[in-house]
DNA sequence: GATAATAGGGAATGGTTGTTTCCTAATAAA
DNA sequence: TTTATTAGGAAACAACCATTCCCTATTATC
């Protein structure tokens, strides 16, 4: 079942809600109607429990690309460096859920929204909080202000995968070694 | 004929293209379908006209915020506030038509496609060029990286319409205050 | 003033959508 | 082995979609 929402998610990301059909489902999850209907009450069901599988496997991304870092400034540039690469390529063109349904879907879908909300906000007090890590290990200055970086982050992160699904080249390195600057 | 493109923009923008239905646009245009498909040859003319339109007239507003700084770094400031007040509020909820054309069609709809990837790179070419005006007025270092850091800033926008749309608080002043030392 | 041409409106249409229903096959319990 | 229960599949259904067609005013032309 896990791996059919697996499956479900893909199709969600590539063409968004609307555009996909229960047929697209059918076809992407390798069930038939009548069982979609039977393990979910709707269309809807089978994209909320998608948004939460894919959000629970970027959070375990996210968090395993900050602790490939010593401190807190390299566990943000290793999360910085993640996104970039998740929001390039096929991997890019492929979409964000969350960035998906905040577009789509959150003015008109309460459900929706308070999860995206609740995901932004997750990711930016993780964010938040490496940033005070860097300040008490010393690899941060303390006079950064860290809820309003935290935020200016999270709107880089989104604005690359929105830009990433528009197909332009990302170097990491580089706008990495840009977005840095933000943390002197 | 333009008013009614304006109010189609407006749906567009709120609702996105596929769940846009005819008879949202004949009740937001105030046309009747025949009319519509008179005037168009299908919802997708549409929606190509009203995206021209949009960019039209934001790429006037942004430019109008430029005007209003002394040199390239306050222009560039006045910019990004611009943004930031765009993607607040009421405003912000309704979104933006170049984000949401990227994030739900761009992957599948060539024609928008194009249209998007021309809309990012002008506009990324109008702030590298605020940058290098800046340099040369001696406001912002020679160091800074033009063409890394107009592509860094392009996310920032993008990502600024994602969380604005899905209804996080912005506070416009801090925010730029802190991305301004991107120009440092 | 009569006629041609056109802009606009609304009903009809074929296709597609999400959802339900019913049937079949497999599994578990007795 | 037989019965009860369940998971899965395909066809049926009503609602809605984008689009076309045809009709009615209105404008422009002669």
């Amino acid at each position: 079942m896990d791996t059919a929402l697996d499956r479900a998610v893909r199709v969600f990301r590539e063409r968004g809600y609307h555009a996909t059909s229960i047929g697209d489902l059918t076809a992407a999850m390798r069930l038939a109607t009548g069982s979609i209907y039977k393990a979910f009450r709707d269309k809807h069901a089978v994209f909320l429990a998608a948004f939460e599988r894919y959000t629970a496997l970027r959070q375990e991304q996210t968090r395993s690309a900050a602790g490939r870092g010593r401190n807190g400034r390299e566990r943000i540039r290793n999360v910085l460096l993640s996104y970039v690469a998740q929001s390039q390529g096929r991997e890019g063109r492929r979409g964000c859920l969350v960035v998906g349904s905040a577009v789509e879907l959150s003015a008109v879908d309460p459900a929706v929204a308070a999860r995206v909300g609740a995901q932004l906000k997750t990711n930016e007090d993780f964010i938040a909080g490496l940033i005070r890590e860097g300040q008490a290990d010393g690899s941060i200055p303390i006079h950064v202000a860290a809820d309003d970086t935290a935020r200016l982050m999270i709107c880089i992160t989104q604005g690359l995968r929105v830009v990433g699904k528009a197909r332009l080249p990302l170097d990491g390195d580089r706008l990495v070694g840009v977005a840095m600057k933000l943390l002197a």
